[in-house]
DNA sequence: GTTTTTATGGTAACCGGTGTCAAGAGGTGT
DNA sequence: ACACCTCTTGACACCGGTTACCATAAAAAC
């Protein structure tokens, strides 16, 4: 609490303030700050009141110079969903909140060839101690190799376990998605679309696989004209429901890979005037603002991101953290989604 | 491009060794890192020559320690609305990508008592060149001071003047809320409902302005039923909605203050089975991807976040940025929202 | 009581840059 | 040719911490 040096010209104390304020040297000083043992408990006291008194704050630059490494935690993302990042960032930035690090935020071009080069520019100048890899670049395993190179520490978010369980966040989705499909199912659903999300990308794998593991255990196949591309982006929800909806026999119920998608998909059922749950059935999947937003509201699986966000602050730097931070229970670090019931979802025509 | 030293182990080379492969002192090293005048040509491309060959990269922290300050920006926010935070980022990432800057996220908790201080040990540890205030903490004129104070420069960025023009990045909100709410006036609307921001938001008593401003120029009143009062939520939205939308002689158009409220009002109108446009027109602000994600999609105002986000870089930290930042053009510092036509605006019932 | 441990504390060098100030180089005026 | 002035450059201390290594006082062993 106590901070006497707060005028606008009032220098910051430092260490040699303190020291000699205590009558130690800085280097015991700097043995209190770092928390070595070795210390007697008179001593460390005395440090710590003369601390407290001055309102001692070390500087974090001298520290990253001498330490040969700057307290911050890099979040690289190329990630086109804003929510997902922005609250990725909210829970590591709940989880550091009252550690001395800070959170640098870069975002990388993924597609560019010097996305390598930018990447160990970035780290090489910066040093941080650790950095999170969002996803779809946390798939990139050159990336995580370059981290392990420059003696970075790194965690990568993914929708599957894609390194060991220290180094990567993940979750269940295609648990979830294959029981939220298994929910359209026993509703009595029968022909059931599927919009898929970007080629390459791990997470819409996952989601095809568990889409395709329910319909497989109900004995249910997937007609390639139910079958729709995609990119997670708005634009082709719209493609996909143009394509869907003007089957002659168009599904009555569909997957998106996505909720952006699936808002798009639903635009086009208004558009056609079909009636959403009534005579179609959307499921999408993030729990974004859009799902909430559109109407009906959107059926979905919630990606639980914040609390990746605050796991993976504490897998990667739990050191730093303040005590308490070992209670972080599940080391897999397997966290789990789950199904959101809203209103896009009922029985199919006719039933 | 040339970079030798890339392996693992591999130092990175220092001022020290360019100063010695130039055959100069580290000072001269020094001069030509940061542009001194008071060089000959030919002393300076010897020295760019050194550094090429080595690869020779100023290490951060050191200069830090020793500017006495940190090359980061920080962007303090406190924003409801995911999609603006991260657009503005962009923007100022877009502008801030060739220089040694760097972005630090912080936002901070508005409401609570100890924002000062903790923005305060955040700036002091930091030492950011310059910092971001994003609204709505960009009205908060203590904050001002405190960077101010602190000798850190900085940018707020708000619906409106707030500040001299050399700190304050603002858009004509106001003027084009007025714009689009005089587009219902010429289609016929006569009864035209308003949902309110938060109070105590500069923002929303701007737009509350400017829609005033257009009403009075037509010789129309805002009977206190049809004025909402709001949060900026999506709920806000469905209560205004509510209260509207029942009403013996309801609206036929309703301006809402920003696009999640928009979807909000929207949605209710849905469950009523009032028809948008034909029976009700909405207007929002923002143009989120709400607005387009949304049936039908949304009329609304856009904020031009990104561009601001890149005036802000600009002009918090010109002398970081390459050549041609100059180039900034208008020094008004004020932005053009612009309204965007889609398809939830139409002549009212009868017309 | 003396010697040997053991536990701290102190000193100096260093991390990799920048500021200050004075010296050296080169050109001018007389 | 010499004093004088200006423009470049270099030596050195310094930013505020850390580590390496040594010195010393207190505790333990003989």
């Amino acid at each position: 609490m106590a901070a006497q040096n707060k005028g606008p010209g009032g220098k910051q104390p430092t260490i040699n303030d303190v020291a000699a304020l205590a009558g130690v040297s800085k280097k015991t000083v700097s043995r209190v700050i770092n928390r070595s043992e070795f210390l007697t408990d008179k001593t460390r006291a005395a440090v710590e009141k003369a601390i407290e008194q001055l309102g001692f704050v070390p500087n974090p630059q001298a520290r990253a110079l001498a330490f040969r490494r700057n307290f911050l935690i890099a979040l690289l993302h190329d990630n086109p969903n804003a929510q997902t990042v922005l609250n990725f960032q909210r829970g590591v930035l709940d989880a550091i909140k009252d550690s001395d690090l800070a959170l640098l935020v870069r975002p990388v071009d993924r597609g560019s060839d010097k996305m390598l080069d930018d990447v160990r520019t970035f780290l090489e100048k910066q040093r941080p101690i650790g950095a999170m890899l969002l996803p779809p670049i946390s798939e990139n395993d050159d990336l995580a190799a370059l981290c392990e190179d420059l003696g970075v520490r790194y965690v990568r978010i993914g929708s599957a376990r894609i390194d060991d369980a220290k180094r990567c966040i993940s979750s269940n989705d295609r648990e979830v998605v294959a029981e939220a499909v298994r929910g359209l199912v026993a509703l009595g659903h029968r022909r059931i679309g599927f919009v898929r999300g970007p080629v390459g990308f791990r997470s819409a794998a996952e989601r095809e696989e568990g889409f395709r593991e329910a319909l497989a255990e109900a004995g249910l196949d997937l007609p390639p004209e139910l079958y729709a591309p995609g990119n997670y982006r708005y634009t082709a929800g719209i493609e996909a429901g143009e394509a869907l909806l003007s089957l002659a026999a168009p599904p009555t119920a569909v997957f998106c890979s996505n909720d952006e998608m699936a808002a798009g998909l639903m635009s086009v059922a208004h558009g056609k005037g079909i009636k959403v749950p009534g005579e179609l059935s959307i499921i999408g999947f993030d729990d974004s603002p859009t799902a909430t937003h559109i109407w009906p509201a959107l059926s979905t699986v919630r990606w639980p991101i914040r609390e990746m966000g605050i796991r993976a602050a504490q897998t990667l730097v739990p050191d730093f953290l303040g005590p308490g931070a070992k209670a972080a229970g599940d080391e897999s670090n397997v966290l789990a989604s789950t199904f959101v019931e809203r209103q896009s979802v009922a029985a199919p025509p006719g039933r």
